[in-house]
DNA sequence: TAGATAACTTGCAAAATGAAAGTGAGTTTG
DNA sequence: CAAACTCACTTTCATTTTGCAAGTTATCTA
């Protein structure tokens, strides 16, 4: 069911890249510097357009890059996502961009239509920078362990 | 950070069903029927428990048993977990329930505060019989794949 | 006091993951 | 227009994680 999909390390993190940091590519999810092996990577995307939550394309100015991006059911997690968000930075502060995050509990609807509006309209400027960085800081991890 | 913890295939069943099943002991959990090995259960709980999203005590009545429960931190997931299952409902249907479970949509503050009204007051009886098997199924599987 | 029962451990095989080095189609450069 | 480069993967293989089955230990129950 729908916990499947998720029960990994990866495939929640490339769903919140695609979704607020507007990453299209392999080589961007590649070099994010998360440090995801590529063979997981390839996996994971191609699970992720089984399940219907991605979508890919050929770019069409150079034909060897592939766009991939979410469908409506993947932008329909950006809630989840959110809360996700707004949990982590209530209890696992450790960073001075918690205060900014922890008030967008408060706008929580409008975000989300921001973000949709985004989808929408292809618009893949990351999500306000400070935003985005604390984002990306609560959910994921930049390092890798050990 | 924050997804570390749920990038596994159990963690989130194990939170899902201390909130809305009441489980609490080992054994419930084991017995639940979603398959999980004794000894990745207990590897689990116990990471659960370092992260702060659970915490442990062995019951008074009975001292083989031991009482696992949400922390604060942990039944703060409720709205992860019901914007996930929410998610679920529209988008992988294929259940009578899926009906009951969007109009949850509508009633989402009312349904978390519901939950945190039985965590606080230790009510351990299934959320809502029809409720909790609408979300057991949309949320995990019950039979072993293969 | 002889089983049950609860909560784990242990041992081991199978599956998933990660790092590194290809591969091949398409694109840019000199 | 050919060599070099880029991109999106594969492949190989060592390591890690998982799952299953069978213990183990402490506590209860008949």
């Amino acid at each position: 069911m729908c916990l499947e999909v998720f029960g990994d390390r990866w495939s929640l993190l490339i769903v919140r890249d695609l979704m607020v940091r507007g990453y299209r590519t392999f080589k961007e999810f590649q070099t994010s510097g998360e440090g995801i092996a590529t063979n997981i990577l390839a996996d994971r995307l191609q699970k992720l357009e089984a399940a219907g939550i991605i979508n890919s394309e050929p770019e069409e100015t150079d034909g060897r890059k592939i766009n991939y991006r979410l469908t409506q059911k993947g932008i329909d997690l950006a809630p989840v996502l959110l809360d996700l968000l707004i949990w982590g930075a209530r209890h696992e502060p450790a960073d001075a961009s918690c205060s900014l995050i922890l008030k967008m509990d408060k706008n929580r609807d409008q975000i989300l239509s921001e973000v949709e509006r985004r989808w929408r309209e292809r618009d893949s400027t990351p999500l306000i920078p400070s935003f985005d960085a604390g984002m990306a800081r609560q959910l994921g991890r930049t390092q890798r362990h050990k």
